[in-house]
RNA sequence: GCAGGGAUGGCAGAGUCUGGUCAAAUGCGCAGGGCUUAGGACCCUGUGACUUUAGUGUCUGCGCAGGUUCAAAUCCUGCUCCCUGCACCA
């Protein structure tokens, strides 16, 4: 089987054939779509997860009569393709590897690749290629870009409503910030792509009398009780800044990085000498701290100001006692510690044998120390005492601020920080922000009103879209530069890349006609009838997309990978809440795990991506398409290796070959039996029947992972046996319900093998299997007595295999004696069932007349019940099913262990063999081997 | 720190809601045998330990420590460890 040859083939019939091209009728619908993808890179196969779980339901729905619209675009908006362009404009030798070793793109191609646009085109062209060769069945003809004129119109259509509805805000926030570019950075405009993350610090002020305030910034401000000495960096430049009509002490670098934030201005400088030489006040205690020098004070961290708790901070004790001062001053106790004394940090420095202050160890020690003051220290002094360290935190860093003795900061956690253009990155309080108020009372009630009429999958994420609600709060919704849509109220702002992606599936309902029409036409009036049904149609154009809008929506179903959760997929609920009346609101969510390979993420610098062309190259489309949903539960990780691309490869192969064959035979005999079922042909059309029933309530609740095991590995187990225990298999029925039903899954070889079986069953001139109907079982043919006895029959046979080995008689057995339980030991059986207990049982056996004869042996049979009484709910056969099944499949047995098989009753047996009858119990035969 | 998820055999991964049929599905790996010129293809068997030449039995076992129960991977309590997310970034 040349599985790329068939992909291929089936790709181009379905595209010739258009038919996935989904237009509204009177059908009943089906919406569904998949995050659109951002163009920035080819694709690899944990994109494809997502979307093969989203095709593999569309598919199912399509084959169930529904009119399907799976549609396709791609989000452009934002700054990461802006940024690329320009480093491969730069011939940045980082993205140049990139570009060659992971995507195998060359480096003539990557030179053609320094516009944004000519990026887009790239990549949206290689992901949509791989997207067709997946035989995603996506209606092409809507696709669009997130910069396209149309579609920019759209949004600011959205965004006027937002403001309307009160939601647009404007203020000032904190953002991670490169002074040299003049622009807000991410993790894509830094070194070593690292995320900076901001942090809120307090700073505290003590006083010099004459010369302003000392800021030292501190992560605890509850232990200001405790400061001992404010300590500076010899080395370091401090400067006198006036902030708010008040004047403080802090580095130079500090300084620098804080204008960002506040309105200060550098007045002078102060020499460190000069300030060791001053006394300040501490703001809580009034105590008069001198000031000393310590070399582990950062210029660059915080204020580059530090004050002193050497009895909480293990640094501090530190530094004290590498200056000899630790004899001089005297040590503030503030907290009590589980399992420390007065000066916990003291403690600790000793227990670890830190030498000095610069050594690595002193920062474990801290971690350990705050951690632990954290989580058990309470309170000793001051005004909030008794209370627990993080609310006297709080309270403390409150009642200061409330004085003005302290005030709010912000760093980066993980300084230093710094942009590609070699800066070292700041925080910068933007001012007129621009933001989506996501904390909005109302709108969250709302919020949660949609999610409440939503079907969620998998379940146990409903918990985090609420949290994420509850949790949400003003967000930023432009940015200064951007791939997108222009923001109208602001014309210096571009609209921010997860702020233009909330409710762009309600635009696939009318993309294909929206791209005709002049931009200027899709104005206010316009979006207001097509999508609000507000007033009278201003064109012939906007009453068929009117149309088409209605038609399709409330959109049925979102899927993405399950990191959307937390920002997009919660905004498309507040969006589609605000915007749209109630009865368009969206229908379902599914969130699935992503893909590991090797048991690893798949990331850049481990170069483990496996792109999914390249993937689909070397397994087939279908193959991939199984190995990325088979492998795991929806909501965890999954992962891809050669092992299991390699297996699922050669069942399809079996398969493939097995219809071949079943083909040919009957090409040769004809197809039609007319010879009744026998007991192998009912046990195996009833097992089949039973997963073709089972599998629609399977598929609707994303069971993806049981439904592919079924499909590739039991029915083909079942398949096997069958094959060995079936005087003539009649595999032509089976293979035309198990096409159907794997077609959502591998759709290029279902469509082959529809072909070759002639593709007429199931619906009339149902030219594709993607468009015949999903088989329904014939539930005539799921027999479970018959399941039950052909699974006796197995057990049988595994004892007799057991028993074979046992007595080293393989091969060498002359006869094989199969005796089956009489009924009255079913009787004792489910006496012990009810009773489960030996005593009871052996009372109730004696009560009951029909065990009268029986007298002398029940007890033994009560014994070896009782062995495992919790196995006895399940019901078994009768003497005489157990006899029908041993006869049934005698002929199997003798082909088995190529000797004579003879069954009996365990009452008919005779001579030798009548000890061995009596082991006989129900679901278990005496076996007697000559 | 907060929130959510998790810990099962050589590995991956079911089983947990609804306790007993669980030495634990299925797949991979490994070992032995068969088929074959050969095999990475296919088939059979085995794969916690010990014991057993008539079909066993005993012990150990599902992160750790307890508890409930005739019975616990499954229920309860406490603990340890791991993963993911925490905002202006797509």
């Amino acid at each position: 089987m040349d599985f790329n040859a068939i992909d291929t083939k089936w790709n181009n019939l379905w595209q010739q054939g258009k038919v996935f091209e989904a237009n509204h009728s009177k059908e009943k619908k089906f919406f569904l779509s998949a995050a659109f993808p951002y163009p920035n890179s080819p694709q690899h196969i944990g994109h494809g997860r997502t979307y093969t779980t989203t095709d593999i339901y569309a598919r199912y729905l399509r084959m169930q009569g529904y009119n399907v619209l799976f549609p396709m675009g791609f989000h452009v908006t934002g700054t990461p393709i802006l940024a690329m362009a320009k480093r491969l404009g730069q011939k940045d030798e980082e993205y140049l590897r990139i570009f060659e070793e992971i995507y195998g793109i060359s480096r003539e191609t990557s030179a053609t690749l320094t516009e944004p646009k000519a990026l887009v085109t790239y990549f949206s062209h290689e992901i949509e290629q791989g997207m067709r060769e997946m035989g995603y069945s996506i209606d092409w003809r809507r696709k669009f870009y997130s910069y396209d004129a149309c579609f920019n119109k759209f949004i600011q259509w959205q965004f006027r409503k937002l403001k309307e509805a009160g939601y647009i805000k404007q203020g000032s926030h904190p953002v991670p910030w490169c002074p040299s570019d003049n622009n807000a950075v991410g993790a894509h405009d830094t070194r070593g792509d690292v995320d900076p993350q901001i942090e809120e610090v307090t700073a505290v002020a003590f006083e010099i009398k004459g010369e302003g305030s000392l800021l030292c910034s501190t992560y605890r401000p509850e232990t200001v009780y405790g400061v001992t000495n404010i300590w500076i960096n010899p080395s370091a430049k401090y400067v006198k800044v006036e902030m708010n009509g008040k004047k403080f002490i802090i580095s130079q670098d500090a300084a620098n990085a804080l204008s960002q934030q506040f309105g200060l201005k550098i007045i002078g400088e102060i020499k460190v000498a000069e300030l060791l030489k001053k006394e300040a006040i501490n703001p809580l205690s009034n105590a008069k701290l001198p000031i000393f020098e310590a070399k582990f004070v950062e210029p660059k961290t915080g204020t580059g100001v530090v004050m002193s708790v050497p009895a909480h901070a293990p640094l501090d004790y530190l530094a004290l006692r590498d200056a000899k001062l630790d004899g001089k001053v005297k040590l503030v106790q503030v907290l009590t510690v589980e399992g420390f004394g007065e000066f916990p940090a003291k403690e600790i420095v000793e227990r670890m044998k830190v030498p000095n202050q610069l050594d690595s160890k002193a920062e474990e020690a801290t971690k350990e120390i705050y951690k632990k003051e954290a989580h058990t220290g309470i309170m000793k002094v001051g005004e909030f005492a008794g209370e627990g360290c993080a609310t006297a935190r709080e309270k403390i860093a409150a009642a200061l601020a409330k004085k003005g003795q302290a005030h709010k900061l912000y760093v980066l956690a993980n300084s230093p920080v710094f942009c590609r253009c070699g800066a070292l990155c700041s925080v910068k309080m933007v001012q007129n922000q621009w933001f989506l108020d996501y904390g909005d009372k109302k709108w969250k009630e709302k919020a949660k009103e949609c999610l409440s009429g939503m079907k969620i999958m998998p379940q146990q994420t409903i918990a985090d879209y609420l949290y994420t609600i509850d949790w949400l709060n003003e967000r930023a919704c432009t940015r200064a530069a951007g791939l997108g849509t222009q923001f109208e109220f602001d014309k210096t702002q571009m609209i921010e890349a997860l702020s233009d992606s909330t409710i762009y599936m309600a635009f696939y309902a009318i993309s294909h006609y929206a791209k005709d029409l002049p931009a200027d036409a899709l104005d206010e009036k316009f979006f207001d009838y097509v999508f609000l049904g507000k007033g009278k149609a201003p064109n012939e154009a906007a009453k068929k997309m009117h149309e088409e809008f209605e038609y399709w929506y409330p959109f049925d179903s979102s899927h993405s990978a399950k990191d959307l959760v937390h920002n997009h997929l919660v905004f498309f609920l507040f969006n589609h809440a605000c915007i749209f009346e109630k009865k368009k609101w969206p229908k379902q969510i599914v969130t699935n795990g992503f893909v590991l390979m090797d048991g690893k993420k798949m990331s850049k610098s481990m170069g483990n991506i496996m792109p999914i062309r390249a993937a689909i190259k070397r397994y087939g489309a279908d193959v991939i398409r199984f190995s990325v949903v088979a492998g795991a539960d929806l909501s965890s990780d999954t992962d891809f290796n050669k092992s299991v691309a390699e297996g699922i490869s050669s069942r399809i192969k079996s398969m493939g070959e097995l219809l071949e064959k079943t083909i040919a035979h009957d090409a040769q005999k004809g197809a039609k039996t007319s010879a009744k079922y026998d007991a192998a042909d009912k046990w195996f059309y009833s097992r089949l029947h039973r997963r073709v029933k089972n599998a629609p309530a399977m598929f609707e609740s994303f069971q993806i992972r049981e439904l592919s095991q079924e499909i590739l590995f039991e029915t083909f187990n079942d398949m096997q046996h069958y094959l060995k225990r079936a005087k003539e298999p009649r595999l032509r029925e089976f293979f035309e319900y198990w096409t159907a039903l794997s077609a959502p899954f591998m759709p290029h070889i279902a469509e082959e093998f529809w072909e070759k079986l002639g593709k007429k069953k199931f619906v009339k001139d149902a030219k594709f299997a993607s468009l015949a109907h999903m088989p329904a079982a014939d539930e005539k043919k799921i027999d479970e007595e018959m399941e039950k006895q052909e699974q006796f029959l197995l057990s049988t046979r595994e004892d007799v295999v057991t028993l074979l080995r046992l007595l080293k008689k393989e091969g060498q057995a002359k006869k094989i004696h199969l005796f089956v339980a009489d009924e009255w030991k079913r009787e004792v059986r489910s006496v012990v069932a009810r009773e489960k207990d030996f005593g009871k049982a052996i009372k109730a056996c004696l009560a009951n007349a029909k065990l009268k004869p029986h007298a002398a042996e029940f007890k033994k049979v009560i014994e070896t019940c009782m062995k495992d009484v919790g196995a006895l709910k399940s019901e078994v056969l009768s003497s005489q099913q157990e006899l029908d099944a041993l006869q049934n499949g005698a002929e199997f047995l003798k082909s088995e262990f190529g000797t004579e098989i003879l069954v009996k009753k365990e009452s008919e047996a005779e001579g030798a063999q009548a000890q061995r009858a009596k082991n006989a119990m129900p679901n278990r035969v005496a076996v007697a081997i000559e």
